[in-house]
DNA sequence: GTTCTTGCAAACCCTTTGCACGTCT
DNA sequence: AGACGTGCAAAGGGTTTGCAAGAAC
C-alpha cells in the first residue's frame, strides 16, 4: 500500500544523494529502486537480480551490488546479515525501527517492533562511551505451533 | 583465568554430546576445543586454523570447520555474523548472556551485559507465539573519543 | 574389518574487480 | 570529449565437498 507511494519520495532522496556525492543519474539505479519497491519484502542481491531479469530488465549482478551499496549508504536500504550466507536488504521506510525474529525450525523471519530497545541501546552506549547509531536485535526462537511455523516459510 | 579451568568441563560436555550423537572421539576434536580455550577471545575459522598450525598442531581447515560446527550445535560455542565476511565464534561460557557493540569507526567489538533484554525477548516471543531460544543484540555505534577508539582495534 | 574422520585440493557460493563498451554530463 | 557506469567474465574470500588415506570402534 503506502510502500508503492513512498517509492517516488525515495527516488527523490536517492537523487539528492547522488547529486551530493557527484554520482550520475543512471536509469539502472532508479530501476533497481523501483523493483525493490515492487518486491516489498526482504531480499538478497541474487533474488533481486533474478526478479529484474525475469521481468525483462537487463541488468548485471555488478550493477545490482553497486546500487544496493549506494542505497544502503544513503539510508534507503537496511542491510542485514542473518544466519545464511548472503546479505539481506529491505527498505528502511517499510517498517521503521523494527527488529527480527528468526524461526529456528523453518527460517521464517518475523518483523516486530517493541518498546524499550532504544533505551537499552542508549544506556549501553552511555556506559561504554559510545554514540549510538543503530542496532539489530535478532531473536532466535521456535514456534509454539509447528503447523503455523512450517507452512509459512518466507518465499 | 576461569576460562582455563572450564575447558575440562567443556570437554566433558563435548564428550557427552559426541557419545549421544554417536560421533567419534578424535584427538583433533578435543585439540580444537583446547586451543579455543587458549585463545580466549572472538575468532574466525581461519584465525583458529593459523593459530593451531602456527603452534605445531597439524590440522586442516576442513576439520576446523567441521569441529566448530559440532561445538556450535552442542552449545559450547556461539556463532556470530558481524559486519564482515567471516563468521565469528566464542565460548558461550566465557561471558554468558552478553551482547556486542560494534564500533563503526574501527570495527572493535565490545562485549556488554545489560538488564532488560531478556524481558524484551520474552515479551516479543509471547506476543508472536514463539518460544525464545536465544538472541543477539548488536549495537552499532561510534566512540566519543576517537583516540580511545582507533587505538584499540581488536587484534 | 567396517565405518567414520581427516587432509588435501577442488568446487562452491556470494561478492568484488578488470576491462572494453556504453552512457551521462 | 571526457569521465563515470555498465555488463561480462574472471578472480577473490570464506566455506563445503569428494576422495583416498588413516584412525576409531
Amino acid at each position: 500500500m503506502s510502500t508503492e507511494l513512498n517509492i517516488e519520495k525515495l527516488k527523490l532522496q536517492f537523487a539528492e544523494y547522488l547529486k551530493r556525492k557527484k554520482y550520475r543519474n543512471t536509469q539502472e539505479r532508479y530501476n533497481v529502486l523501483d523493483r525493490i519497491g515492487e518486491l516489498d519484502r526482504h531480499f538478497n542481491a541474487d533474488e533481486l537480480y533474478l526478479y529484474m531479469n525475469g521481468r525483462g530488465d537487463r541488468i548485471s549482478r555488478a550493477t545490482i551490488y553497486s546500487t544496493l551499496d549506494l542505497l544502503t549508504q544513503c539510508g534507503i536500504l537496511m542491510k542485514h546479515r542473518f544466519q545464511g550466507d548472503s546479505a539481506h536488504f529491505e527498505l528502511s521506510s517499510r517498517m521503521p525501527d523494527h527488529d527480527h525474529l528468526i524461526c529456528m525450525e523453518c527460517g521464517r523471519i518475523v518483523e516486530y517492533r517493541e518498546e524499550g530497545i532504544d533505551e537499552i541501546r542508549d544506556r549501553v552506549c552511555d556506559r561504554l562511551g559510545f554514540r549510538p547509531v543503530t542496532h539489530s536485535l535478532q531473536i532466535f526462537a521456535v514456534c509454539h505451533d509447528p503447523v503455523t511455523c512450517e507452512h509459512n516459510k518466507q518465499d
